[in-house]
DNA sequence: TCCATTGTATCGCTAGTCGCAACGACTGAT
DNA sequence: ATCAGTCGTTGCGACTAGCGATACAATGGA
């Protein structure tokens, strides 16, 4: 006696995977809301394959808690006070939020190479070193976190470059400091090591800041394909060497796609 | 019999209210989540006033949504990728989230008094109108957005100003360019305006940009007290005058107020 | 005018969720 | 060692909260 035509009980649809069915539910909605200017109910209840009452419900909770409003004249729903300060809230700085995406993927980096791994923010037109794990090297290379680092003798710096340079077809060509002999000083090299750069998805920059030590980077992209932070290894040229392995360079990508991926909801 | 020792049964605790009882707890916990580096489950329980079991079934279906996190060796809770991915999503740059949440109090405003009203962000060290709202006079005032205002003979850039000093202890003091002939250009006058607007929580700029041109602006501050946005109400001198009715400056602090306190969850 | 679609309200019914109490694993004090 | 007090976790029976179904009042094109 399979219910063929159950009066009431809830359906299986869904309501199987386990945990509160309700906040399953409410956390697609909460999403639809925070991606869209307005949802409609029926609209949504389509979407998430459920009853318009459930949805119905469920925002008018959303709306009593201040989480969603209605647009006057009794339409459709929009997100509410509530849900926006959430979200100030919950990325304290813009940033904070990220650093503490990142901090797995940096671990298992770290563990898996051993080389110093660090996550630099991208602020308007300038790079900064927020978070940064030691290698496990005897003797490593490490950087400061907050400090200023220079854009075209850097492995990040480049990734910022490549992108203003792809987004607004120039950089500024301010001179370009020599901080040692492998330094890009020259603005045509420059050019053509951004666009390489740009292509290929990774910047080093092998003993361009300080010799014997190099640095392999990846971007980090959020929902809106925003470059917004780099993910780079940091060591010794000894164990990144001028051309990196494929290894540690598709393992810096993936780090940084992962990251990235994990911006998109 | 009134029950006295009902063996089980959802307790009145705070299960009235009405809507869906899940979500009102969820909406709490993605709350403390936001708040906190963690959370633990005796703990939330206790603050929500409800069960352990409650909070870590909650919680157990917020970890398989991927909108919290364990930290290693089975403790403590922590918010999730998804919920991060949600806030920098609810709030798409930095800002937009702070506009919407803005408006209606922005509307109400414009009603009740007839003013232009428009809302700066800061950015930094500068201040951009980002949305504005034309006032009914039949001849009446309006202003460009995003474009680049000065500091000193702006309403907003003084709020921004003072702000700075009060923090900093000092200003940058650059050339103060003189736009008319209220314009104030001592940097000690400045400085003491700057003390006072500090002190009252509101800055007027009549005539001091544009003659015949007066505006009159209340800091918005975020959760950490920190300035990151200004409302403003724009007319002619004749309808705002150079000391503003204690009505119009009240109903400017208590909008500013209003969009402040929505911030704060 | 009719028809389609919207958000909303009502009403049983039951299964999803609750409260309770006990569990093992820790930790620190005795 | 032992004990008391945590912590997060689990099982169980009870019951209400939340579900599906269905109907309704507005709206707005055709």
């Amino acid at each position: 006696m399979a219910s063929n035509k159950t009066k009431s009980g809830r359906d299986d649809a869904q309501a199987n995977l386990g945990g509160v069915m309700a906040i399953r539910l409410v956390l697609k909605i909460l999403e639809a809301l925070a991606t869209r200017p307005s949802v409609g109910v029926t609209e949504l209840s389509k979407e998430l394959d459920t009853t318009k009452a459930r949805v119905f419900r469920h925002l008018r909770t959303l709306v009593d808690q201040r989480y969603a409003v209605q647009d006057e004249g009794s339409e459709r729903y929009a997100a509410g006070a509530r849900l926006i300060a959430l979200s100030r809230v919950a990325a304290l700085t813009p940033y904070e939020g990220l650093v503490r995406l990142a901090r797995p993927t940096m671990n298992r980096l770290r563990d898996e190479f051993g080389h110093t791994v660090n996550l630099s923010l991208v602020y308007g037109d300038s790079v900064s070193i927020v978070e940064t794990l030691e290698g496990n090297a005897v003797i490593g290379v490490v950087i400061r976190t907050h400090a200023g680092m220079p854009l075209h003798s850097t492995a990040a710096g480049k990734l910022l470059l490549a992108d203003r340079l792809a987004r607004e077809g120039k950089i500024a060509d301010e001179p370009l400091e020599k901080l040692t002999e492998n330094t890009i000083v020259d603005p045509e090299s420059l050019r053509m090591e951004l666009l390489r750069v740009q292509e290929q998805g990774w910047a080093a920059a092998p003993e361009e800041t300080v010799l014997g030590i190099n640095a392999l980077s990846a971007p980090i992209r959020d929902h809106r394909n925003e470059l917004v932070a780099m993910i780079s290894m940091l060591s010794a040229i000894q164990f990144i060497s001028r051309q990196p392995s494929r290894e540690l360079i598709n393992a810096t990508k993936a780090a940084a796609e992962e990251i990235s991926s994990a911006l998109k909801l």
